[in-house]
DNA sequence: TTGGAAAGTCAACAAGGCTGACATAAAATC
DNA sequence: GATTTTATGTCAGCCTTGTTGACTTTCCAA
């Protein structure tokens, strides 16, 4: 491991890559990702459902009309394993699977009234914990945060979040 | 839900604090957290071990001697999941489980030499990630980006953080 | 017309959460 | 000294969410 970016490194004292700011770094990441689903946790077992399936929801919210192939892609699960979920929150009605009418092999996913209703309530939560997070630390912290977990993100998932990134606003 | 932050609030106007900034907040959460993980769960799939393994492995090494309840509290699940992940650890001769000197109830944990193999492994291996990540977007962008996962974590859970935060370094 | 992509289904399995019940040893308290 | 509490471990069983593999149906496109 040698030493990994304690003291200077190239000429210049780059006292924030130390292997001690990296781990502390890493369990920020760890604290605060429970943090960022205990809300909507909480929700979900009132309903039953699981952390899955509020993905799911997320991303049909945010591209209407997308496919199940799209929604493999930003996942990153199995169709197996997301069909599952769809299946149930199709049964339940929160979610509505359309043919396409070009491609008919493909389904389009839609929220139904009753899946928008949920889905708000759950990304209330969460953004509700993520603003307050935003007030406290301020706009040029949310700079920094957006750009280290940028830059933290496979090349793949960067891609995704990008092409999402930009579509509505 | 009304506006939730979306325009001018109180005088100010908190362009940050729209709800579609906070969803790309989210997603960029949800991705990076995907990243942030990635190259130690290859590492682990070899050895036939998991995130959790991980885990008490990380915060093992980060305070050597730790008592299981310490470790419970830290990880947030219940002693009988932790107790399966220990017991292989222990069998595989990773971690050491001392009787304690002063309350004979309390186990304190150990890395074995071992154990601190594959944990050197796992770390360096996210570490340098995060190092990556961290030289992209530079010190300042660092900073933030601690603040904000700061703000975000369950207040038990920063408490927690902010112990083990200031003990090494 | 036929190959292959998209989608769905079934079966089986594993990791890692959970609850509840119970055992043991040791410490703390009455 | 007896009782209660604490720390730990363990057994059994359950759930969610991931996996692989095999197979079918539909239907677009070469």
């Amino acid at each position: 491991m040698a030493e990994g970016g304690v003291g200077p490194v190239g000429g210049e004292n780059l006292l924030f890559l130390t292997d001690e700011q990296l781990r502390k770094g890493i369990e920020a990441m760890f604290f605060a990702y429970r943090g960022f689903t205990a809300d909507p946790d909480r929700i979900l077992e009132r309903h039953d459902y699981g952390r899955a399936h509020h993905r799911a929801m997320h991303f049909i919210h945010r591209s209407p009309g997308t496919t199940v192939n799209n929604l493999l892609a930003i996942l990153g699960v199995t169709k197996q394993s997301l069909n599952r979920v769809l299946r149930t929150l199709i049964e339940d009605q929160l979610v509505e699977s359309r043919v396409g009418r070009r491609d008919k092999r493909e389904r389009h996913l839609f929220l139904t009234e009753k899946g928008a209703q949920l889905e708000r309530e759950l990304s209330e939560a969460q953004r509700g914990r993520m603003r307050a997070a935003y007030r406290a630390a301020g706009p040029q912290a949310v700079a920094g945060f957006r750009q280290v977990l940028e830059a933290m993100m496979e090349p793949e998932m960067r891609r995704q979040y990008m092409t999402l990134k930009d579509a509505g606003a």
